[in-house]
DNA sequence: CTTCGTGCAAAAAATTTGCATCCGT
DNA sequence: ACGGATGCAAATTTTTTGCACGAAG
């Protein structure tokens, strides 16, 4: 579980100020771990509580978070989404496309392929891995004729 | 190696009609076969000898190629490229984020995982797994100061 | 007090839609 | 001839940028 003063304090150490607005985010974002959420639904959710935030400032944050290593960041549904990068080691999710609740996959493919036959033609900068579908509850819901 | 013809083929036997933007597009495809394109660069090329096409029906024409499972799309770089499908069985790719080109990876690492510990909590329905990184031709020209 | 962050407005980039017309089959 | 496909214009959606003001360290 990571708790926001700890990103907080990452965040510092980086050399990023902490304002209200990135508490927020943060704060939102944990209470979200375990979930990919979009740009405007953390917006949306931030909103509630703090009505003058405006989405560039998500947009601008979460720019920074990521390049704090921070978060996470995919693509799925023509649109960017975020989760809280979960302590340490490297690994992959599973994502459900209905809800964006994730789980983490302690399995990293690119160790099984690395020294594999035509690599040596490519220089590996980034990979992605990451799984789709639905989760128990959400595959549920579809039965019941969404 | 795929042919056009094949290829224009397969979409008849799947209900679409077959058309001179179509043809082009396909026989595109299969010149860059191994490379992912975007739909701009698509167009780009098709216009030097089709000037009156327009993105419009790339965009459209593309996505009845995905329906038709002839081309395979990844999001890189802001936007999605396309690249033929590469024929029957299941693989991933190395893409070079440079230019475009692209090594087939007969490696699924969903056989790797598939029974393991967790999944039983998600359906799987997609997955992703692509290598990004820089062929050896654009590794070198960055390295001259790009 | 200086630098970085924010809000706002506006632009940019990528993709999608509505509609009249056209063309494969 | 019919229904799907195309071109065009315009709208939508998502993300980015410029700039003046405000706040964190």
């Amino acid at each position: 579980m990571n708790y926001p003063q700890e990103i907080f304090q990452q965040l510092k150490e980086k050399g990023y100020k902490l304002t209200p607005q990135r508490e927020k985010m943060i704060e939102t974002l944990c209470k979200y771990q375990g979930h990919f959420i979009s740009v405007e639904q953390l917006w949306e959710i931030i909103r509630q509580t703090y009505q003058s935030i405006h989405i560039t400032t998500i947009y601008r944050n979460l720019e920074v978070l990521e390049k704090a290593s921070l978060v996470h960041k995919i693509y799925v549904d023509g649109m960017y989404k975020y989760g809280l990068k979960v302590e340490s080691s490297h690994h992959h999710h599973m994502i459900c496309k209905q809800c964006g609740k994730t789980k983490t996959i302690d399995f990293c493919p690119l160790q099984e392929i690395h020294m594999g036959s035509g690599m040596k033609e490519f220089t590996v900068t980034d990979h992605t891995f990451e799984l789709y579908g639905y989760c128990n509850q959400c595959k549920n819901l579809k039965q019941k004729g969404e």
